[in-house]
RNA sequence: CGGGACGUGGCGCAGUCCGGUAGCGCGCCUGAAUGGGGUUCAGGAGGUCGCGGGUUCGAAUCCCGCCGUCCCGACCA
């Protein structure tokens, strides 16, 4: 493994930066396949945690798990007009099998509604068999040219939900409270507080009525997509002829929704916390939550400190995930480093002073403050004191990216001239109002890299939107600006 | 697909201009001392120099062809 001493600074080169800290922190890497990562057992073990969660409110809003084939014949693909031309450049396609050509190919997945609505079309007969709410965790690929580790991969792991309903107001419903279950797990489990809102019509997914979004702010003020959910009315059920029985005995098609996250909330994990030191992890998310690091200088010291590091492995093992580093081949500073740049949330540092004084060393990998990082816990309270750390540095990480997302949100700009000084030097989120024209979006686009992330709902809105566009037209409503990955 | 670069132990690179039989740092292995922020010393293992062809007594180095990767531009969870 050859890592440097130290990473490359956020502020001197944002995207090196990243790249070093999913590298050291061991979350993932490059392999012999072009542009497809791997995502090694640090960098799982933060999706599983991630996948526990979701699961957990996907099962408790009444859906079930399932799993449909990776391949979908081409013609299936090519039944919903927006949805082929949305997604046939980036599929890759099977043309071969058992050394023979097929006669037709398969496309491997790139979103796996075409595969979903004929399948499930069967399972809809009557409205009693209404709502239907199936979630699927699986790969898909999506054909690359640039990639980068998590944020664009040809390959990459989600989830797509995917339901069907009785009526178009049961549909948007489901829409919207998927998008808030998404806005919930950033916000409690990510500490990742992002924007919801609608997507432009020119910006929605290929085959939706309507998209929503949740655009989270990095640190080098750049926008992520982390989450959609898509409100599909007809247009499915029209192409895949999915029509239920109502009460009164008529034919009629279901209403229907797609909802996605991908293993790219990793990166946006990455890029919300992490510090020139490496990983930083909200510890709900962290695999570790903290490591023991036993310090001794003699082979006399090293049986006692050893003993009293087990004994408190012991103690704390049914309430937090601990790790003891009992490694005698590196010396702590080393392992310091090594823990940090994994994102333990904690550090306990016990050696012959703290059995001396009855206490462990506790060493917060974040806080606000950072001169009050390190903190002694008596022997007796650590079990207590160390689960309010925990809870404590997740909430401080979910103010600090709220009031980092706040100060770099810029509101009520009606100037271009002025808009466009914000995108070139501070970045960030920019409210404006909007004349509604695509034209509008791809000459600012054009000029400035920047696109419109969404229209923000009510809860993100401004007391007042301008009363015309940056373009100087008359503003129809506000969206928000920024530049994106 | 257009423009630029690169391919040499696990990783990062030097050597290529000017041919002479491969070197450095990190990592890895062994041993000893060390141990409260990347410890030191000693010893050691590990390379078809991207692939194919050519020139030459001799090619990592020169020539031709191919393959691959990375960076910059049009698309993107």
């Amino acid at each position: 493994m050859a890592e440097q001493r130290a990473l490359t600074p956020r502020a001197e080169d944002f995207s090196a930066w990243y790249n070093e800290v999913v590298q050291r922190g061991e979350l993932a890497g490059y392999t012999p396949v072009r542009g497809c990562m791997v995502i090694r057992p640090h960098g799982y073990a933060i999706w599983e945690l991630m996948q526990k969660a979701l699961d957990a409110r996907f099962k408790e809003t009444g859906h079930q798990n399932a799993y449909f084939p990776l391949f979908i014949p081409q013609s299936f693909l090519h039944r919903e007009a927006e949805h082929v031309e949305g997604f046939a450049p980036e599929t890759a396609v099977v043309t071969h099998g058992g050394g023979k050509e097929l006669e037709e190919p398969l496309v491997v997945r790139p979103t796996s509604e075409a595969i979903i609505w004929p399948i499930m079309a069967d399972w809809i007969q009557s409205y009693r068999d209404l709502p239907l709410l199936i979630n699927q965790w699986a790969n898909v690929v999506r054909w690359e040219m640039r990639t980068r580790l998590f944020l664009r991969t040809p390959e990459f792991l989600w989830q797509e939900g995917h339901t069907a309903h009785a009526s178009q107001e049961d549909a948007q419903r489901e829409t919207l409270l998927m998008l808030s279950v998404y806005r919930r797990f950033m916000e409690e489990w990510m500490a990742m507080p992002p924007l919801t809102g609608v997507k432009t019509e020119w910006d929605k997914f290929a085959g939706a009525d309507r998209t929503y979004a949740c655009e989270a702010l990095m640190q080098d003020n750049w926008a992520l997509q982390a989450g959609t959910s898509h409100n599909l009315g007809q247009n499915f059920a029209r192409a895949f002829d999915v029509k239920y029985q109502t009460e009164d005995g008529s034919h009629e098609y279901v209403w229907s929704t797609s909802w996605g996250v991908s293993t790219r909330l990793i990166g946006g994990l990455v890029m919300s916390h992490s510090d020139d030191l490496g990983l930083v992890l909200p510890p709900k998310l962290a695999p570790i939550q903290a490591v023991i690091v036993p310090i001794y200088k003699s082979d006399e010291g090293r049986g006692q400190v050893l003993e009293a590091a087990e004994k408190l492995a012991g103690q704390l093992r049914d309430v937090v995930r601990v790790r003891l580093d009992d490694r005698d081949t590196v010396n702590p500073g080393a392992k310091y480093y090594e823990w940090e740049g994994k994102g333990v949330p904690v550090r306990l540092e016990i050696g012959p002073k703290d059995l001396e004084k009855g206490q462990v060393m506790a060493v917060k990998r974040f806080a606000p403050d950072p001169k009050a990082r390190k903190v002694p816990i008596p022997d007796g309270e650590v079990r207590s004191r160390l689960t309010e750390m925990l809870d404590a540095m997740q909430n401080e990480l979910l103010a600090t990216a709220i009031k980092r997302r706040e100060d770099n949100s810029h509101r009520g700009i009606d100037d271009y001239e002025e808009f466009k000084e914000i995108i070139a030097t501070a970045g960030g989120f920019v409210y404006t109002g909007y004349c509604g024209t695509e034209e509008c979006e791809a000459s600012v686009k054009d000029e400035t890299k920047a696109t419109i992330r969404l229209m923000p709902d009510e809860d993100f809105r401004s007391d007042e939107i301008p009363a015309k566009c940056i373009c100087g037209k008359k503003a129809e409503y506000e969206v928000v600006w920024a530049r994106a990955y």
